[in-house]
DNA sequence: GTCTATAACGAGATAGAC
DNA sequence: GTCTATCTCGTTATAGAC
Protein backbone atom coordinates (compact mmCIF):
# COMPACT_ATOMS: atom_id res chain seq x y z
CA UNK A 1 0.00 0.00 0.00
CA UNK A 2 3.11 2.50 0.41
CA UNK A 3 4.11 1.88 -2.75
CA UNK A 4 1.07 1.66 -5.25
CA UNK A 5 -1.83 2.93 -2.77
CA UNK A 6 -5.03 1.22 -1.57
CA UNK A 7 -6.74 0.96 -5.18
CA UNK A 8 -3.12 -0.32 -6.61
CA UNK A 9 -2.82 -3.56 -4.46
CA UNK A 10 -5.03 -6.66 -4.09
CA UNK A 11 -5.72 -9.71 -1.94
CA UNK A 12 -3.80 -11.75 -4.55
CA UNK A 13 -0.88 -8.98 -4.16
CA UNK A 14 -0.82 -9.37 -0.64
CA UNK A 15 -1.39 -13.03 0.34
CA UNK A 16 1.34 -13.91 -2.64
CA UNK A 17 3.77 -11.12 -0.68
CA UNK A 18 2.62 -12.72 2.46
CA UNK A 19 2.91 -16.29 1.49
CA UNK A 20 -0.70 -17.07 2.13
CA UNK A 21 -3.77 -17.73 0.22
CA UNK A 22 -6.64 -15.35 -0.76
CA UNK A 23 -8.89 -17.00 1.58
CA UNK A 24 -6.81 -16.70 4.71
CA UNK A 25 -6.16 -13.05 4.15
CA UNK A 26 -10.26 -12.92 3.93
CA UNK A 27 -10.74 -14.99 7.12
CA UNK A 28 -8.73 -12.19 9.56
CA UNK A 29 -9.99 -9.19 7.00
CA UNK A 30 -13.73 -10.30 5.70
CA UNK A 31 -13.64 -7.01 3.29
CA UNK A 32 -10.77 -5.16 2.01
CA UNK A 33 -11.67 -1.88 3.84
CA UNK A 34 -11.14 -3.92 7.07
CA UNK A 35 -7.74 -4.67 5.89
CA UNK A 36 -7.18 -1.13 4.30
CA UNK A 37 -8.32 -0.07 7.69
CA UNK A 38 -6.00 -2.26 9.90
CA UNK A 39 -3.02 -1.43 7.54
CA UNK A 40 -3.38 2.55 8.22
CA UNK A 41 -4.26 1.76 12.26
CA UNK A 42 -0.59 -0.10 12.09
CA UNK A 43 0.83 2.39 10.56
CA UNK A 44 -0.43 5.40 12.63
CA UNK A 45 0.74 3.61 15.75
CA UNK A 46 4.20 3.08 14.40
CA UNK A 47 4.17 6.58 13.80
CA UNK A 48 2.85 7.37 17.33
CA UNK A 49 5.54 5.18 18.78
CA UNK A 50 8.17 7.08 17.17
CA UNK A 51 6.58 10.32 18.28
CA UNK A 52 6.34 9.01 21.82
CA UNK A 53 9.68 7.86 22.25
CA UNK A 54 10.95 11.18 21.26
CA UNK A 55 9.20 13.09 23.67
CA UNK A 56 10.65 10.30 26.28
CA UNK A 57 14.33 10.08 24.51
CA UNK A 58 14.88 13.94 23.35
CA UNK A 59 15.00 16.64 25.34
CA UNK A 60 16.22 19.67 22.79
CA UNK A 61 12.99 20.41 20.72
CA UNK A 62 15.26 21.18 17.83
CA UNK A 63 16.53 17.49 17.86
CA UNK A 64 13.03 16.68 17.92
CA UNK A 65 12.11 18.01 15.19
CA UNK A 66 15.30 17.03 12.94
CA UNK A 67 14.60 13.13 13.43
CA UNK A 68 10.84 13.85 13.04
CA UNK A 69 12.00 15.10 9.48
CA UNK A 70 14.17 12.54 8.76
CA UNK A 71 11.55 10.10 9.28
CA UNK A 72 10.05 11.17 5.85
CA UNK A 73 13.68 10.63 4.11
CA UNK A 74 14.16 7.26 5.36
CA UNK A 75 10.69 6.42 4.11
CA UNK A 76 11.65 7.38 0.53
CA UNK A 77 15.13 5.74 0.24
CA UNK A 78 12.98 2.61 1.57
CA UNK A 79 10.96 3.44 -1.66
CA UNK A 80 8.23 3.91 0.41
CA UNK A 81 5.63 6.92 0.81
CA UNK A 82 3.77 8.33 4.11
CA UNK A 83 0.58 5.46 3.58
CA UNK A 84 -1.56 8.49 4.55
CA UNK A 85 -0.73 11.01 2.42
CA UNK A 86 -1.39 8.57 -0.28
CA UNK A 87 -4.83 7.71 0.79
CA UNK A 88 -5.44 11.35 1.67
CA UNK A 89 -5.00 11.20 -2.50
CA UNK A 90 -7.80 8.14 -2.61
CA UNK A 91 -9.94 9.65 -0.05
CA UNK A 92 -13.15 9.56 -2.45
CA UNK A 93 -12.65 5.72 -2.81
CA UNK A 94 -11.97 4.96 1.04
CA UNK A 95 -14.65 3.80 3.27
CA UNK A 96 -15.69 6.31 5.91
CA UNK A 97 -13.69 4.43 8.64
CA UNK A 98 -10.78 4.62 6.83
CA UNK A 99 -11.28 8.19 5.73
CA UNK A 100 -11.54 8.36 9.21
CA UNK A 101 -8.47 7.05 10.47
CA UNK A 102 -6.38 9.48 8.30
CA UNK A 103 -7.98 12.42 9.23
CA UNK A 104 -7.08 11.13 12.91
CA UNK A 105 -3.60 10.27 11.80
CA UNK A 106 -2.96 13.85 10.64
CA UNK A 107 -4.41 15.00 13.51
CA UNK A 108 -2.17 13.49 15.52
CA UNK A 109 0.86 14.79 13.63
CA UNK A 110 -0.14 18.23 14.15
CA UNK A 111 -0.72 17.83 17.49
CA UNK A 112 2.69 16.56 18.20
CA UNK A 113 4.47 19.24 16.02
CA UNK A 114 2.59 21.92 18.13
CA UNK A 115 4.09 20.95 21.33
CA UNK A 116 7.46 20.79 20.22
CA UNK A 117 7.06 24.12 18.64
CA UNK A 118 5.61 25.37 21.55
CA UNK A 119 8.74 23.82 23.96
CA UNK A 120 10.88 25.30 20.90
CA UNK A 121 9.75 28.73 21.78
CA UNK A 122 9.79 28.43 25.73
CA UNK A 123 13.67 27.16 25.81
CA UNK A 124 14.91 29.35 23.02
CA UNK A 125 16.30 26.33 20.82
CA UNK A 126 13.37 27.44 17.89
CA UNK A 127 12.39 30.63 16.77
CA UNK A 128 9.26 31.56 14.67
CA UNK A 129 6.69 34.19 14.42
CA UNK A 130 3.25 33.63 15.39
CA UNK A 131 0.90 30.48 16.06
CA UNK A 132 2.52 27.17 17.15
CA UNK A 133 -0.45 25.29 15.52
CA UNK A 134 -0.59 27.43 12.24
CA UNK A 135 3.30 26.57 12.27
CA UNK A 136 3.04 22.55 12.61
CA UNK A 137 0.14 22.46 9.85
CA UNK A 138 3.15 24.31 7.40
CA UNK A 139 5.80 21.84 8.31
CA UNK A 140 3.24 18.66 7.82
CA UNK A 141 1.71 20.08 4.89
CA UNK A 142 5.32 21.04 3.53
CA UNK A 143 6.77 17.17 4.23
CA UNK A 144 3.69 15.53 3.12
CA UNK A 145 3.90 17.38 -0.19
CA UNK A 146 7.88 17.36 -0.55
CA UNK A 147 7.63 13.65 -0.12
CA UNK A 148 5.45 12.85 -2.51
CA UNK A 149 7.45 15.56 -5.03
CA UNK A 150 10.29 14.22 -4.35
CA UNK A 151 8.84 10.43 -5.23
CA UNK A 152 7.85 12.19 -8.76
CA UNK A 153 11.21 13.66 -9.39
CA UNK A 154 13.17 10.48 -8.27
CA UNK A 155 15.46 12.76 -5.62
CA UNK A 156 16.24 11.69 -1.92
CA UNK A 157 18.32 15.01 -2.31
CA UNK A 158 15.60 17.07 -3.24
CA UNK A 159 13.74 16.04 0.33
CA UNK A 160 17.04 16.27 2.20
CA UNK A 161 17.41 20.09 1.16
CA UNK A 162 13.74 20.73 1.52
CA UNK A 163 14.14 19.24 5.50
CA UNK A 164 16.92 21.42 5.73
CA UNK A 165 15.57 24.82 4.51
CA UNK A 166 12.88 24.24 6.70
CA UNK A 167 15.01 23.01 9.42
CA UNK A 168 17.04 26.80 9.35
CA UNK A 169 13.62 28.24 8.89
CA UNK A 170 13.10 27.46 13.02
CA UNK A 171 16.45 26.78 14.06
CA UNK A 172 17.38 29.99 16.52
CA UNK A 173 20.84 31.37 16.45
CA UNK A 174 23.22 30.11 19.17
CA UNK A 175 23.52 31.69 22.20
CA UNK B 1 -9.26 11.20 -12.05
CA UNK B 2 -9.54 14.14 -9.98
CA UNK B 3 -11.33 12.80 -7.28
CA UNK B 4 -10.62 9.13 -7.16
CA UNK B 5 -7.45 9.03 -8.82
CA UNK B 6 -5.85 7.17 -11.76
CA UNK B 7 -6.61 3.32 -10.10
CA UNK B 8 -9.95 4.54 -8.83
CA UNK B 9 -11.58 4.95 -12.45
CA UNK B 10 -12.22 2.80 -14.86
CA UNK B 11 -13.39 2.78 -19.12
CA UNK B 12 -17.08 2.20 -17.11
CA UNK B 13 -16.87 5.59 -15.53
CA UNK B 14 -15.51 7.95 -17.76
CA UNK B 15 -17.27 6.46 -20.81
CA UNK B 16 -20.91 6.63 -18.48
CA UNK B 17 -20.46 10.14 -17.52
CA UNK B 18 -19.28 11.00 -20.76
CA UNK B 19 -22.41 9.33 -22.25
CA UNK B 20 -20.03 6.93 -24.81
CA UNK B 21 -19.54 3.63 -24.91
CA UNK B 22 -16.82 1.79 -23.47
CA UNK B 23 -15.61 0.75 -27.35
CA UNK B 24 -15.46 4.55 -28.13
CA UNK B 25 -13.91 5.64 -25.74
CA UNK B 26 -11.08 2.91 -26.75
CA UNK B 27 -11.07 4.04 -30.35
CA UNK B 28 -9.73 7.33 -29.28
CA UNK B 29 -7.62 6.33 -25.98
CA UNK B 30 -6.75 2.28 -27.21
CA UNK B 31 -4.96 1.89 -23.40
CA UNK B 32 -5.51 3.15 -20.22
CA UNK B 33 -2.53 4.49 -19.98
CA UNK B 34 -3.47 6.44 -22.75
CA UNK B 35 -6.09 7.93 -21.84
CA UNK B 36 -4.35 8.71 -18.10
CA UNK B 37 -1.57 10.49 -20.51
CA UNK B 38 -4.08 12.79 -22.14
CA UNK B 39 -5.79 13.73 -18.96
CA UNK B 40 -2.09 14.65 -17.64
CA UNK B 41 -1.37 16.74 -20.65
CA UNK B 42 -4.53 18.48 -21.01
CA UNK B 43 -4.49 18.83 -16.93
CA UNK B 44 -0.95 20.54 -17.28
CA UNK B 45 -1.81 22.80 -20.26
CA UNK B 46 -4.58 24.63 -18.15
CA UNK B 47 -2.48 25.02 -15.66
CA UNK B 48 0.47 26.04 -18.02
CA UNK B 49 -1.97 28.62 -19.42
CA UNK B 50 -2.93 30.13 -15.72
CA UNK B 51 0.78 30.78 -14.87
CA UNK B 52 1.56 31.91 -18.45
CA UNK B 53 -1.64 34.63 -18.04
CA UNK B 54 -0.02 35.49 -14.42
CA UNK B 55 3.01 36.87 -16.34
CA UNK B 56 1.17 38.24 -19.28
CA UNK B 57 -1.16 40.33 -17.37
CA UNK B 58 0.18 40.77 -13.75
CA UNK B 59 3.09 42.91 -12.89
CA UNK B 60 3.72 42.32 -9.23
CA UNK B 61 5.02 39.52 -8.16
CA UNK B 62 3.33 39.33 -4.76
CA UNK B 63 -0.21 39.48 -6.71
CA UNK B 64 1.26 36.48 -9.19
CA UNK B 65 2.01 34.15 -6.24
CA UNK B 66 -1.03 34.99 -4.58
CA UNK B 67 -3.05 34.19 -7.34
CA UNK B 68 -0.92 31.05 -7.94
CA UNK B 69 -2.23 29.93 -4.36
CA UNK B 70 -5.72 30.69 -4.44
CA UNK B 71 -5.93 27.78 -7.72
CA UNK B 72 -5.73 25.26 -5.31
CA UNK B 73 -8.16 26.49 -2.73
CA UNK B 74 -10.38 27.11 -5.70
CA UNK B 75 -9.51 23.54 -6.93
CA UNK B 76 -10.55 22.15 -3.32
CA UNK B 77 -13.42 24.40 -2.90
CA UNK B 78 -14.78 22.32 -6.12
CA UNK B 79 -13.68 19.55 -4.62
CA UNK B 80 -10.68 18.46 -6.80
CA UNK B 81 -7.76 17.86 -6.12
CA UNK B 82 -4.36 18.13 -8.02
CA UNK B 83 -3.95 15.67 -10.61
CA UNK B 84 -0.51 15.26 -9.81
CA UNK B 85 0.35 15.40 -6.28
CA UNK B 86 -2.81 12.70 -6.90
CA UNK B 87 -0.55 10.95 -9.18
CA UNK B 88 2.60 11.02 -7.88
CA UNK B 89 0.89 9.02 -4.93
CA UNK B 90 0.32 5.97 -7.38
CA UNK B 91 3.39 6.93 -8.86
CA UNK B 92 4.19 3.07 -8.97
CA UNK B 93 1.39 2.03 -10.92
CA UNK B 94 1.81 4.28 -13.83
CA UNK B 95 3.29 4.28 -17.19
CA UNK B 96 6.48 5.45 -18.01
CA UNK B 97 5.03 8.13 -20.01
CA UNK B 98 2.52 9.38 -17.27
CA UNK B 99 5.54 9.31 -14.57
CA UNK B 100 7.41 11.73 -16.94
CA UNK B 101 4.68 14.08 -17.89
CA UNK B 102 4.21 13.98 -13.58
CA UNK B 103 7.54 14.83 -13.33
CA UNK B 104 7.66 17.59 -15.55
CA UNK B 105 4.20 19.27 -14.47
CA UNK B 106 6.09 19.70 -11.23
CA UNK B 107 8.99 21.30 -12.90
CA UNK B 108 7.26 23.95 -14.59
CA UNK B 109 5.60 24.45 -11.08
CA UNK B 110 9.22 25.32 -9.92
CA UNK B 111 10.60 27.03 -13.16
CA UNK B 112 7.21 29.66 -12.79
CA UNK B 113 7.84 29.89 -8.95
CA UNK B 114 11.38 30.79 -9.43
CA UNK B 115 10.86 33.30 -11.87
CA UNK B 116 8.24 34.99 -9.64
CA UNK B 117 10.51 34.74 -6.71
CA UNK B 118 13.19 36.48 -8.30
CA UNK B 119 11.17 39.51 -9.73
CA UNK B 120 10.04 39.50 -6.48
CA UNK B 121 13.19 39.91 -4.99
CA UNK B 122 14.54 42.71 -7.45
CA UNK B 123 11.25 44.80 -7.36
CA UNK B 124 10.93 44.51 -3.51
CA UNK B 125 7.59 42.86 -3.64
CA UNK B 126 9.10 39.91 -1.75
CA UNK B 127 11.19 39.44 1.04
CA UNK B 128 13.37 36.27 1.76
CA UNK B 129 16.65 34.79 2.55
CA UNK B 130 18.47 32.16 0.61
CA UNK B 131 18.01 30.16 -2.73
CA UNK B 132 15.20 30.83 -4.96
CA UNK B 133 14.80 27.64 -6.25
CA UNK B 134 15.04 26.25 -2.80
CA UNK B 135 11.79 28.36 -1.73
CA UNK B 136 9.97 27.29 -4.78
CA UNK B 137 10.25 23.78 -4.39
CA UNK B 138 8.79 24.49 -0.44
CA UNK B 139 6.27 26.93 -1.97
CA UNK B 140 5.47 23.45 -4.27
CA UNK B 141 5.56 21.06 -1.62
CA UNK B 142 3.60 23.31 1.00
CA UNK B 143 0.36 23.31 -1.17
CA UNK B 144 0.63 19.57 -2.49
CA UNK B 145 0.56 18.74 0.69
CA UNK B 146 -1.54 21.16 1.98
CA UNK B 147 -4.00 20.64 -0.46
CA UNK B 148 -4.49 16.96 0.44
CA UNK B 149 -4.44 17.27 3.75
CA UNK B 150 -7.13 19.78 3.96
CA UNK B 151 -8.99 17.15 1.63
CA UNK B 152 -8.02 14.49 4.30
CA UNK B 153 -9.69 17.20 7.34
CA UNK B 154 -12.30 18.14 4.65
CA UNK B 155 -12.08 21.82 5.40
CA UNK B 156 -11.40 24.38 2.96
CA UNK B 157 -10.46 26.90 5.31
CA UNK B 158 -7.19 25.02 6.40
CA UNK B 159 -6.05 25.61 3.10
CA UNK B 160 -6.44 29.18 3.03
CA UNK B 161 -5.07 29.61 6.17
CA UNK B 162 -2.06 27.96 5.12
CA UNK B 163 -2.25 29.82 1.53
CA UNK B 164 -2.53 33.35 4.06
CA UNK B 165 0.48 31.87 5.85
CA UNK B 166 2.83 30.72 3.16
CA UNK B 167 2.12 34.53 1.48
CA UNK B 168 2.88 36.06 5.10
CA UNK B 169 6.55 34.65 5.07
CA UNK B 170 7.36 36.11 1.50
CA UNK B 171 5.64 39.47 1.75
CA UNK B 172 7.86 42.28 2.25
CA UNK B 173 6.54 45.37 4.45
CA UNK B 174 5.36 48.22 2.92
CA UNK B 175 8.00 51.04 1.77
C1' DG C 1 -6.87 -21.86 10.70
C1' DT C 2 -5.71 -22.85 6.16
C1' DC C 3 -6.63 -24.54 2.01
C1' DT C 4 -8.92 -25.47 -3.03
C1' DA C 5 -12.57 -24.35 -5.71
C1' DT C 6 -15.70 -21.34 -7.38
C1' DA C 7 -19.02 -17.74 -7.58
C1' DA C 8 -20.24 -13.10 -9.10
C1' DC C 9 -18.76 -9.17 -10.87
C1' DG C 10 -16.07 -5.52 -13.11
C1' DA C 11 -11.91 -4.54 -15.36
C1' DG C 12 -9.29 -3.52 -19.81
C1' DA C 13 -9.51 -4.63 -24.39
C1' DT C 14 -11.13 -6.48 -29.18
C1' DA C 15 -14.27 -7.95 -33.20
C1' DG C 16 -17.11 -6.68 -36.30
C1' DA C 17 -21.75 -4.70 -37.77
C1' DC C 18 -23.67 -0.30 -39.14
C1' DG D 1 -16.97 7.07 -35.53
C1' DT D 2 -20.09 4.72 -32.71
C1' DC D 3 -22.23 0.95 -31.35
C1' DT D 4 -23.42 -4.14 -29.32
C1' DA D 5 -21.45 -8.18 -28.16
C1' DT D 6 -17.90 -10.72 -26.49
C1' DC D 7 -13.35 -12.15 -24.67
C1' DT D 8 -10.12 -12.79 -21.12
C1' DC D 9 -8.46 -11.78 -17.01
C1' DG D 10 -8.31 -10.11 -12.26
C1' DT D 11 -11.02 -8.62 -8.62
C1' DT D 12 -13.60 -9.18 -4.06
C1' DA D 13 -15.82 -12.53 -1.68
C1' DT D 14 -17.86 -17.16 -0.24
C1' DA D 15 -18.48 -22.34 0.36
C1' DG D 16 -16.96 -26.11 2.16
C1' DA D 17 -13.30 -29.81 2.76
C1' DC D 18 -9.43 -30.88 5.80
Amino acid sequence: MRQSGYNGISYRHVADEVGISKATLHHYFPTKADLGLAVIERFRSEILKIMCDLHEKEHNPLTKLSKYLGVYTLSLSENKLCLCGMLAAEHATLSEQMQTAVTDFFGNHIDWLEIVLREGLMSGRLQFEGNPRRHAKMILATMQGGLLVAKAQGSTENLESLTEHLLSMYRAPHR
